[in-house]
DNA sequence: GATAAATTCATACGTATGTTTTAAATGCCG
DNA sequence: CGGCATTTAAAACATACGTATGAATTTATC
């Protein structure tokens, strides 16, 4: 760059994109935003996104990080704290289900636009999010399951996988929902909601395996890693 | 239209169209998909898509309704022979469950790439979609609700619809993860995961409602509709 | 207050978008 | 044969796309 460049507010550029992005991301898709829409939702320069994210892509990779760095870090000191609290007990399965979609449900509430985000571009992510994603959830999700085959010895642990997975879809599922409905902030009413969730959730990862395990031998393919225990 | 035009096979535009669509939409989603390489892949001319649906949007609609139009017929058979079946006595949990996501997971199964299109776009879909959508299963869903009433007459009515979206955005995750695994078809092994997922959902839709109910009275509010029962 | 770095600006580039319009070419039915 | 529906190729349409450029302007540092 040579020189030069007019600086309004000193760092809200940034953030001004990054919540327009959330917004319009969410409501009209990856493909469905242009960068004209975007910049001049957000009242930026066009030229912002690249100085500052240095593409649309990447943009939107951070526009999920922001959000999933702060909801991961919350479930693993939530998770932390229930098992010191429980001094060598193994946990109960609401209560690590609890820990796993408080946080997210949290979030979900304080930014609705956020919630129609995932649960439109989660389930079936552009390719070029699964890096950023996988390196921000696979150490979570390991400590989860690890929790989780304490709490349900019972159930094999490709089991707890596939069923781990289905809680996911349901609570993006109600992400949805609820961000569809657009109503006042209730307190009574979302902590009820959010025990609705995790019963339903830690119900299903509860109940008796239906196979008998074999014949699910593979429901997730053997991940081929140098280092794989 | 003047006249001319070279006709190679009878009616296989349209097919060819519908299949490279549900394909294609599904890997990379409406907005991410052009005319031209639609057209292309399905070995077609760039104008058949205007002759033979009108528009993309029209053409994308089609590619749900066309499978979504088998898989409700089914439930609703399934569901309808249960009932007969059981002579006057309320369908358990699990049966209606079988009935509600066989025949998803049947259709899933034989069109991976429909399994996809559907976790990428129904959770959030584009808003032309939406009164196709409904109309497609408003009906479907007022018969399961219904049974699952009859079924679990200790469950209020609105945390049953509440768990049945949930249920439903487990399928979805299910659908994406077995599209995306893709390997040889095992009946066994397919039955078996039909299965865990019938449990899981069954699990979660019969367990003891975790609010009073008058919390949660407004799951979803109530649309206003001029007849409304 | 000067100098340099950081930021914002307006604009332009090349390409792709969905749709429509030409025209001619082909198969089918009566 | 005459008419009809379908398919093709090619081109044009206006608009939108993501990104790059280089100067203008503000902020930071001395």
């Amino acid at each position: 760059m040579s020189s030069g460049g007019k600086k309004h507010n000193p760092a809200t550029t940034r953030l001004r994109l990054l919540d327009a992005a959330e917004r319009l991301f969410g409501e009209h898709g990856y493909n469905g935003v242009g960068m004209r829409a975007l910049t001049e939702a957000a009242r930026v320069n066009l030229a912002a996104t690249a100085y500052h994210f240095g593409s649309k892509k990447t943009l939107y990779a951070e526009t999920f990080l922001r959000r999933f760095r702060v909801v991961n870090a919350e479930r693993v000191k939530q998770l932390a704290t229930a098992d010191r609290e429980a001094r060598g007990l193994p946990l109960t399965v609401e209560c690590i289900v609890d820990c796993l979609l408080r946080p997210a449900a949290q979030v979900g509430l304080e930014h609705p636009a956020f919630d129609k985000l995932v649960g439109r571009s989660m389930l079936a992510p552009p390719k070029f999010l699964h890096a950023y994603l996988k390196a921000e959830f696979e150490p979570v999700v390991k400590l989860f399951i690890g929790a989780l085959e304490r709490a349900l010895p019972a159930v094999p642990v490709n089991i707890l996988n596939l069923r781990l997975g289905l809680a996911m879809g349901a609570i993006m599922m109600l992400g949805m929902q609820m961000s569809s409905i657009r109503m006042k902030r209730d307190p009574k009413r979302e902590a009820a909601i959010l025990k609705e969730l995790v019963r339903f959730a830690a119900s299903g990862l509860a109940s008796p395996p239906a196979t008998v395990g074999a014949e699910l031998a593979l429901v997730r393919p053997p991940v081929k890693t140098k280092r794989n225990a």
